[in-house]
DNA sequence: ATGAAAGCGCTAACAA
DNA sequence: TTGTTAGCGCTTTCAT
């Protein structure tokens, strides 16, 4: 009687063993038979034998055990900086149906943009043996790469780019994307072009200034005005505090160039509250096309990147990388694609500026 | 010479017999000094010996050999209808950060709102000896419960009530939250008022229907005119669909309560179509004020629940319950708030309306 | 094609 | 306080 009543009511689950005795064959024959790698090696009355005894107890193979054994978790981990960021979400589920399909399962966890508690997870993600990493919140030279590559495990990096040598990663390629961001502005005129770029530690925030002085530089030559503000964050509440900073300043560019949308979308709040309106006197461009960035007003012109394509092509990197260790090191840029919406304007005259005073 | 390369260059992880031998003692002394709960059992200084092996030889305790022996696995389940969802990822984070501190890791996994994959979703997180789960996507009685309580799994209900006598539920207070908007929408003089409720084997949709029709006999008595027509899912292009319906009706409302904000957006998106102006023609309250919710045009009134909240005390009440599987069935009810911003307006006066048409 | 046996790394009951 | 031992459920090598 040392059992607990549950136990009682709800009998433990059946293992291979119980399945074993039940089809009246040697434990390590079940084992055999349900293991789709070697179910070849089983007579075909005896496997299907095997299956309605495992049907028959409700038999799910204890993942635990078999990853003791095989040195496999069956999970990979998917660190994020913020899920609240809605570019990523659908990142997320693109990783997650993937990995689904071949049998993994993925734990998530995001860092909050805290270099600490990417390395906490990362930490713990290797303690918890998953199969592979894949990490949208590395920074340049991160040395939380080491980590992963000290505990052995197949890592990519999405949405960022380490720029370690030793792990593949897929990124948009910004600076085709702001090359396109900045002909648009230009062609309608905008030559006071301001660039609120994201944090210089992260390769975004570095590839997407670099293409916008190329850009510039390519457009207007050495008649460029190149302005440039590094956020903090790529945070509603940056954008917010730096365009407020800006239209208290003594030069007004015509034009930003928000280094998300996030920032864009603090860009809009400042701009409202001074009583500013986009795109009448001041045009607008974020980048990612987040969902609703269509019904926010106005309408957000942005360089969208599919969140969904970044995710799924991440985890086929991962994939390949699981498979063969060896598997060469890559890097996928996926081109960006300008949505222009009603933020962008052509520039305003300064007699059209004049009239509306009015 | 069996060994690979990648083997040689790197060793493998160390295991607690390693950390035994490393500072002299058995091994399963140094399991002891490693195990907070059993550590007490050792002598301080022999306990600090095997910290400084242990930390020398980075090992980490390999979490599928303890989760075989005692049968914890350390992760939870959360399966949700979709990442995609804006009101989602705040809860997720909430309860991954609240699991995080106490240990957990979280499988996260979105069913698409399809029953099958629920289903399997559910099946999967068992076959992983998840030790708890947190579900907000069970349907009324959704027979999927059934299979979280036959493997004895501590379960909770986020968002959703399956009304299920053996699961605890944390849900907004629809009903009392249907009763806010009502009256908001009465004293502006609306009595013509649509609501597009969502699918009605959810309690979500459930609930709010009962909360409308509820406020609205109170509210308006016999005068009040129902109409309701149901969602097939809480989904933009539904209420995009539903809305192009309704305008091309012969009798229009004055005010729509969409069932969560993402049927209102498309409520919006259709009004927009047919040129119809919000709040000026027609009033729009939603549910759940979803981020971004204030950006939109015109920023809409919603009643608004903390998916961090909500999220929060779910991870609570799992906690508690996985503590003690004896503990009492509960169901918390959060209180929802309307915030009121510019998708509605005073009813417009046939006269106003003439005046307008100008 | 199947059976036997060892062992993955850890925890916990029991002994000393 | 520490050591001994068994065994969680599974895979896999070796033997038959």
């Amino acid at each position: 009687m040392t059992k607990t009543l549950t136990t009682i009511l709800r009998p433990p689950r059946a293992t291979i063993v119980d399945v074993a005795k039940s089809a009246g064959v040697h434990f390590s024959t079940a084992s055999r038979a349900l293991n789709p790698d070697t179910r070849h090696l089983i007579s075909d009355d005896v496997a299907r034998k095997i299956d309605a005894a495992a049907e028959k107890l409700g038999y799910r193979r204890n993942s635990m055990a078999s990853g003791l054994r095989t040195q496999k978790s069956g999970t990979i981990g998917v660190v994020i900086t913020n899920l609240s960021d809605p570019l990523h979400p659908p990142m997320v589920s693109a990783i997650e149906v993937r990995l689904m399909a071949v049998g993994y399962v993925t734990f998530v966890a995001g860092t909050d943009y805290k270099r600490d508690k990417l390395v906490a997870l990362i930490d713990r993600m290797i303690a918890r043996s998953v199969d592979g990493l894949i990490v949208s919140s590395f920074d340049l030279n991160d040395p939380a790469v080491d980590a992963c590559m000290a505990a052995g495990i197949p890592t990519v990096a999405v949405l960022r780019d380490p720029t370690d040598r030793r792990i593949s990663s897929v990124i948009s390629d910004d600076v085709a994307g702001l090359d396109l961001v900045v002909t648009h502005l230009t062609d309608l005129g905008h030559r006071r072009i301001l660039h609120i770029a994201g944090p210089q530690n992260a390769s975004t925030g570095r590839n997407r200034l670099r293409g916008f002085q190329k850009a510039m530089k390519a457009a207007l030559g050495s008649q460029a005005e190149l302005s440039v503000v590094e956020a903090r964050a790529y945070a509603i509440s940056e954008g917010e505090r730096i365009m407020t900073a800006v239209l208290s300043g003594p030069v007004m560019p015509t034009a930003i160039v928000a280094g998300n949308d996030m920032l864009a979308v603090g860009c809009l709040k400042a701009m409202r509250a001074a009583g500013l309106k986009c795109p009448d006197d001041m045009s607008l461009v974020g980048i990612n096309d987040m969902p609703f960035m269509d019904m926010i007003t106005p309408p957000l012109t942005s360089l969208r990147t599919s969140g969904g394509d970044l995710g799924a092509e991440g985890a086929e990197l991962l994939i390949k990388t699981m498979r063969d260790p060896k598997q060469q090191v890559r890097h996928l840029v996926l081109q960006p694609e300008l949505v222009v919406r009603a933020s962008t304007a052509r520039v305003p005259s300064e007699t059209s500026k004049r009239r509306r005073a009015h």
